[in-house]
DNA sequence: CTAATTTACCTAAACGATTAGGTTGGCTTC
DNA sequence: GAAGCCAACCTAATCGTTTAGGTAAATTAG
């Protein structure tokens, strides 16, 4: 059967093109007899339209685009999901573009990505990491609108709008623990400043420390597993004394970390302990127990995308008034969600087995 | 500033649109010293082509898009990266279409997905579940190629092209490995059969079980963790005599059979041996770390994207003479990619820890 | 020097939808 | 029964590209 178009369908049907394009848009101006006909002809005919001659006429777009560099770390299915549920997907179509090549973020991706999108029209994005500047700038010459989501803004367009989690509070809260725990030296493993969450991160881990008198390094890595790891024993080799709890950036920062340890046979929390940023899904089942800080990112992916619908409905609701189409991005447009630290071995909690109170005499090797 | 067409470009150099066009796409018919002249303007004006109006005109498509159902199971990254190695991505747009809601794969989405892609006369897709299929034979029927990876065709549609892990060959490597500790009781926990490695994977358990004299049980679940961990629950319930392996079909499936286990205090394993399917990130760091039979993702991916872009060429050299523009079949696009076991504590191997030794290890097949 | 070819360009017709702006004929309304 | 209105349709323009089919001038061939 030949792909066929409204042409098509007006022809067999003896509707003009007009008619059939209202009956199978839902307008009105059509009768619901003549409707029912044009959709049977459509039907028969394996009818479906071409999106390309729909997007070129009509103003009004329905793709919006999330950026991700990297979907391995797991919370990106947990920030899909808030997205989803906040975008009736009968109306929207997300796409979802990695900008990561093997993991690790790609500059030039970046680039073809942002052009890709503006060659599609795409009505906004919510990008998971700091774009570049001039990217974001690009993106509102073209009047696409950004909602930034566990990352900021590029410094140079900080009116943007982001829904972030609270990293600073997060941070303290983490440092408060682990000073609770008696530990002096602190060593944070984090990934490079291009992803936004770092400088709260860092800097309410700082604060934690100078109130607990404890003593915070900062070792930066390249965002990766083989990176962290190599970073990671670079550092222990070239100091005596190992810290007394690492704290780990993220996911893929974390698993590097914990190869590591592994292979050299440093106990954990025994010889040292170990916290991290970022739920994951085996962080129950490694030996120890990872003591995590869990982002809300269903909440955020919701709340993100509630927020680019608005702002799009703004855009059109402006455009029909004849004024200009930029989005308007106004101060509510920049929400913190907060965190919650999931406690588990790793810290050095729960040392003494608490975890079989729920039903297990699981024993770590 | 305004966003600007070719027709603008054409105003402000004084060329045609014709010889705009011409000059930003690379043909000939345009003096070198014209075409740069129009490229600065463009630059100027900050000229984005119209993606829309581009493939409305255009036979020429260029994108292809990837079906998978839940980017948890992480054989999706080397998928990837194994297509995008193999799609010069300057050429070619690789879109990512996820039909999975909350981890479970969901059938409405499926049939939107695929309206779409006919919806954007995508150029070609990259399968990686069976589909419904009424959905084969839509996709057929608008000349858009299908490859499937890792799953194959429906039955209706058995001659559409496939690249899968010699599933049957390696199961049997599963069982004989199986067998060589003892194991007399193996019980299968698997996804339904809506993924078609479901078949292979069965039937070669099968046969080393009826090889060696053991028993093969088959359990299916939901593919999800929370399913399966419910599943295997009801499982150990019903029955006084636990298995003495537990096959996990795929990554969910572990994750959630996992968790059980070690609620319950079963030891792995002691009281029960675990081998899973499919490689992740944190097998050598569980407790125990997991004996899984690792597919080739990323050759899989390298395949079948070589595979698409060769259909593709001939579906665009057949439509140059004015053939049918249908794509054609070879049996050489059935292929199959075989995989490794790597064998950890998890089946009863290494248990006094060789493990530390080389960090991990595993042996070829 | 003429004819043939090549180069550099242009005009205008697509591609397949949406939509502004008609035109009917039938039905109210007073 | 004239005026007004509405429902149901149609014609034709339009979105921003690509491309078939030209032309005029410059170059080359014989």
């Amino acid at each position: 059967m030949a792909r066929s178009t409204m042409r098509d369908i007006s022809r067999v049907t003896g509707f003009s093109v007009f008619t059939v394009s209202r009956a199978l848009s839902g307008g009105d101006g059509v009768s619901e007899q003549s409707r029912e006909q044009i959709i049977k002809a459509a039907r028969e005919l394996g009818y479906v339209v071409n999106r390309a001659a729909q997007e070129l006429r009509r103003a009004k777009r329905d793709t919006v685009a999330i950026i991700t560099a990297s979907t391995s770390n797991s919370y990106y299915l947990d920030l899909m999901a808030g997205i989803q549920r906040a975008l009736d997907p009968s109306e929207w179509t997300v796409i979802v573009g990695d900008v990561a090549v093997n993991g690790a973020y790609d500059a030039r991706l970046e680039a073809r990505m942002i052009q890709r999108l503006i060659e599609s029209r795409t009505a906004g994005v919510i990008s998971a990491l700091t774009l570049q500047p001039e990217h974001a700038e690009l993106l509102a010459k073209w009047d696409i609108p950004v909602v930034f989501v566990d990352s900021s803004p590029p410094p140079e367009a900080a009116h943007f709008p982001s829904v972030t989690t609270n990293n600073h509070k997060a941070s303290m809260m983490v440092g408060q623990h682990l000073a609770g725990h008696g530990y002096k030296n602190w060593l944070f493993l984090v990934y490079p400043a291009k992803w936004s969450s770092r400088f709260g991160r860092e800097s309410g881990l700082r604060d934690a420390a100078s109130i607990a008198g404890a003593n915070l390094v900062v070792l930066e890595t390249a965002n990766d597993s083989a990176s962290a790891r190599e970073t990671l024993a670079q550092y222990l080799d070239d100091h005596a004394k190992p810290p007394h709890v690492l704290i780990a950036g993220n996911n893929p920062l974390l698993l590097g970390a914990m190869g590591l340890l592994k292979d050299r046979g440093i106990q954990v929390p025994g010889d040292m302990a170990v916290v991290a940023y970022d739920e994951f899904a085996w962080s129950t089942l490694t030996d120890p127990s990872i003591t995590v800080l869990n982002e809300d990112s269903e909440e955020i992916g919701r709340r993100a995308a509630v927020m680019l619908r608005e702002i799009i409905d703004g855009q059109e609701a402006a455009g029909r008034k004849g004024q200009s189409q930029s989005p308007v991005y106004v101060p509510e447009h920049r929400q913190q969600v907060s965190a919650r630290l999931m406690l588990r071995r790793s810290c050095g909690c729960l040392e003494s087995g608490r975890e079989t109170a729920k039903g297990s005499s699981f024993q770590a090797a």
